[in-house]
DNA sequence: CATGAATGAGGGTTCATTCAT
DNA sequence: CATGAATGAACCCTCATTCAT
């Protein structure tokens, strides 16, 4: 009985695909990204990628739900309990900018899905954003009952912490900044988020 | 010498072409779009767009350059010396914001050229991306020198206002918030800003 | 004003591509037919074929529909008025050998999609069908009212009529007789015919 | 020894697979008929089909074979010797008419093959003519040495025979006739026959 | 200059066939 | 013997680009 076998790789196939179709997405754009590029690169025939993904879009998607998933489990460790709402927004800084280097890829795709032009993923790229905001204001009210912060808008607020972190990082990549000193922002950027939304924003 | 009006005539035509083409990249994505389309709807034969660009690829970019001017005198004119600080970046947020309604599909060219993965318009779309830093920090230096921050890296600052303001919008939209609630933030985001960069951005 | 010019030269490529795609049709079937073959064949580039028509389906449908209307028209001219109702039949099947021989691309590609299992043209099929039945059913009635025949039922008369034709002819084809030997049974398939339908088929 | 039952269970699949051939084969011709699909209707695994065929040709071809000879069987049997000649060529009608309504399936896949276009089987096809006419002229011989018809030329005769008969019930079926209305047809079209055959046809 | 008919490279997808288990 | 996961050849169709008029 290999089934338990077969299904590990099975799965590591899976893996295999969807990493190697992060790359090719992430190089090339969903429509210049070729099938059996990734196929080649994943080391298996151009047809059995059908084996696994209904078509190139479905592959997109899955990719694209599968990355969400990472981030929002690296996300969600950083913005784990432990420590004061400026640790917590620092880790969550650094975990970006982490992300955004280990896995350039996936943060490149996941970021090309959500502000890119292509309507067709645009739901879901929408729903994977809505999730991050969700795990940001689930901190923020936290934060808001241990009396760290006082906000009545929270949903905006949290908004506002992703946009500033994500795109602060996305744009530092842009302009060619290392990890390194972006890094180092993460202090500053921390602190003027708890400064913005100290008062100001309601 | 009818060489003025048939000079005329041609930038017309250009223009003509160039808006359409942004209608459809904003639409559908460099790739998807159509080269036949604009043509149709710009209201030319499908061979003449290549006396007025060299291929698909050169009317994407200098579509995006010419977009990037215009924002950038709408930028620059929300950005003139006259008032605060404060109301100076109020008037950049409002001015984003006018932009991703008004404007939208140069908008989402734009941010997409930016964001998007297609590594063939990055370098381009990265040049723009500095010359909006560029202008952003002139007005720091300004306000720096009337003693409204004191800020040891302005460049950093500049990137952080951008990258607030205009990420805010953009994911804003993407939730499907209308101008009117986003404008509403402008000083909320300003105020942010402004305790932000006071002290603590170094 | 080359607009009629042009106009025949499109008629005439038009023609063309549909010869060439019975020639393949009838030599392979639908599936088989290879569009790229059917381009070389006709002498223009394989996208030009699209400019024609809008897909490989629709080729064969219309190629089929330019088919039936040859041939009816042929049938047609067998069938005028001149002549007894023998000598009628007898013109019915040396024009069907003919057609048989001289077209026999043309021919096929009609038997087969009459008589064979792609649903996806049996519709048309039939159509085509019912037109040659109708056709004959006519000539029927006219050698009713001069007296010459006695039925009670034209259209299964004339469906007897038209299978014992067509199909003596197919089958005598795919037995490898030459016109010559299959022309010389019009003579005898009239006669028997006649005899049949004169009193008996009711 | 279970060599016997081993062969048994071997011949029981080998018709099993062929009898959803037939089927997908009859519903879809050959080119769009699925191999997955007929492993799956016959209970089997895609590769084992392999275990009893050559390919998907081999399996056509012997399909084909196979249901010649049942439909051999049946006309043989239609066309035993008791009986006057009138009455044996109704047995054959409806015959005919029978299988194409019990076993549409079949004769639908043979009357393809025959009058198809896929040139890949005219060969077989036409050696299963052959052996149709064959049974035929075997029969008008009989008639002709008890004295019931006179023919000069037996193989042309039985063509026609076959023809008249085959061909009818097809066009009918192809119209939407049903067997009842087909099956009272028997009469007449013996009678043409008949008539036909009796002197004129030499 | 303007046009649009013609072109053909390119790619997603299917499916008959193979072969390791 | 039986299986079905893996393979890759094959093909329709799109569309950016060219060029004769």
């Amino acid at each position: 009985m290999p089934k338990i076998v077969d299904e590990q790789m099975r799965e590591a196939t899976r893996q295999r695909i969807m990493r190697q179709a992060a790359s090719e997405f992430a190089r090339l754009g969903f429509d210049q990204a070729n099938i059996n590029a990734i196929a080649e690169q994943a080391g298996i025939g151009k047809g059995t990628i059908y084996l696994y993904f209904e078509n190139k879009r479905d592959l997109f998607l899955e990719m694209l739900r599968s990355i969400a998933q990472v981030q929002l489990t690296v996300i969600r460790a950083a913005l784990a309990q432990e420590g004061t709402l400026r640790q917590r927004l620092e880790r969550l800084f650094r975990a970006f900018a982490h992300l955004a280097e280990e896995e350039s890829d996936n943060f490149n795709v996941y970021m090309s899905a959500l502000y890119g032009v292509n309507r067709a993923f645009q739901a879901e790229a929408t729903k994977l954003l809505r999730d991050y905001v969700a795990v940001i204001g689930l901190m923020l009210e936290q934060s808001q009952t241990r009396g760290e912060i006082h906000s009545h808008n929270i949903e905006a607020t949290a908004l506002m912490v992703l946009s500033l972190t994500e795109s602060y990082i996305l744009s530092a990549k842009v302009l060619g900044q290392s990890e390194l000193v972006i890094v180092q922002q993460a202090g500053p950027v921390a602190e003027l988020i708890l400064r913005g939304i100290g008062t100001s924003v309601s």
